[in-house]
DNA sequence: GTCTATAATTAGATAGAC
DNA sequence: GTCTATCTAATTATAGAC
C-alpha cells in the first residue's frame, strides 16, 4: 500500500487512484475524503486484530497463554506488514475524534497481554516489577520483528517465533 | 519540532518559518531545500548518538557493559524524544543517497550492542540463540520507552531504567 | 459508476528590494 | 540577512457529461 511506503501526507489521491486503476474523482465514490480513508484502514486493521485474537485458542497456564500471545502477535503482524506500519506511523495524521477511536482499540489489545502478565504474576509464574511497563516493553519487542523480517531471509518464521517466545518468557521472569 | 508532531510531508516550509519567526524565503539562507533540512536533522542526531556512546565509560564484564548500554540508550533517547521520533519515522522520506548514509549510522550503533552480546555469548555470560536477532529485539524494546514515557509520570526515570535493565538482562539470558 | 474539467488552495523554491 | 512578491506545479475536492 502506498500509505505504508511513502506516508499518508506524501501520497496524493491521484496516486491512489492510479494504483487502483481509476481517475482521482472516482475515489470519492468510495470514501468521503482522504482522512476517512486512512481512518477506516486503521480501524479495520485493529478490529481484525482483536477479532483474530478472540478466535485464537487460549492456553491453560499463564506460561502457555504468554506463548500463545507471543506467537499470535508475531504471526498476525508479519502477515500484514503494511497495515501494521500504517497503524503505528500514521497516528499523528488522524484527526482527534478518529485518533481517540484508534487509541481505544489499541489499548484494548494491550489489555489482553496485560491480563496475562497480571494473572501470571499472581500465580508467581512470572516475576515482573511493573505489569504495565512489561506489557509495553514486550509488545514493542514483538512488533519490532516487522522492521527487519523479510520472507525468505536467514531465519524461518517458525524459528523467529520460537526465539522471540523465549526472550519474552525470560523477560517476564518465567 | 514540527516534523516530529505532524511528519515531514505534512509540514510546510511556511509553517517552519513561522515557528522560527521568519518568512518562508529566509529559510533558504540556511538550507538548500526541505529534504536537506530533514537529512541534516537525522544525521546530526545519529552522529551525536554515536559520539555520546563513544564518550560513555564502559563496564568491565559483558554484564556490566550490557547494563551500561541499556541505561545509556534509555537516557539518551528520553532526552531527545523529537529527534528519536523523526529518526525512526521519516526514513521513508529520505532520498536514496541520504537514506544510505543514515542507515549506515544506525547500523554502526546497532553493532555496538551486537558486539557486547557476542562477547558475552563467548564468555557464556549470556545465552542468546541468535545474536543479530537479540540485538534488534533489545533495541526495539529499549526504544519503545519513548512511546509511552512522560516526564513526571508514575515512574521515575531511574526506576524505568532499572526495570528495563532487568528485562534486557533476562532477555539476554544473563 | 467513471471520466473530464475545473475550482480553490497550497506547496517548494526563487528574484529582487532594502 | 530578511522580507515581499511571485512562479510553477501539485493538492483536495466537486460538478456535470456520459
Amino acid at each position: 500500500m502506498l500509505f505504508a511506503r511513502h506516508g499518508y501526507a506524501a501520497v496524493s489521491m491521484r496516486q491512489i487512484a492510479a494504483e487502483v486503476g481509476v481517475q482521482a474523482g472516482a475515489l470519492y465514490l468510495y470514501t468521503p475524503d482522504k482522512q476517512t480513508l486512512l481512518f477506516n484502514l486503521m480501524r479495520t486493521h485493529l478490529e481484525e486484530l482483536l477479532a483474530a485474537w478472540a478466535a485464537e485458542p487460549k492456553g491453560e497456564t499463564p506460561q502457555e497463554r504468554l506463548e500463545v500471545f507471543s506467537r499470535f502477535h508475531i504471526r498476525f503482524h508479519l502477515d500484514r506488514p503494511d497495515e501494521v506500519f500504517i497503524a503505528y506511523m500514521e497516528l499523528r495524521n488522524l484527526e482527534p475524534d478518529n485518533f481517540a477511536v484508534i487509541e481505544r482499540l489499541r489499548h484494548d489489545y494491550e489489555s489482553e497481554l496485560e491480563s496475562i502478565l497480571k494473572d501470571g504474576s499472581e500465580t508467581e509464574d512470572f516475576r515482573v516489577p511493573d505489569i504495565k511497563l512489561a506489557t509495553l516493553a514486550i509488545i514493542a519487542m514483538l512488533t519490532g520483528v516487522n522492521t527487519w523480517y523479510r520472507e525468505g531471509g536467514r531465519l524461518s518464521r517458525d524459528r523467529v517465533e520460537r526465539i522471540y517466545c523465549n526472550m519474552v518468557r525470560r523477560a517476564a521472569g518465567a
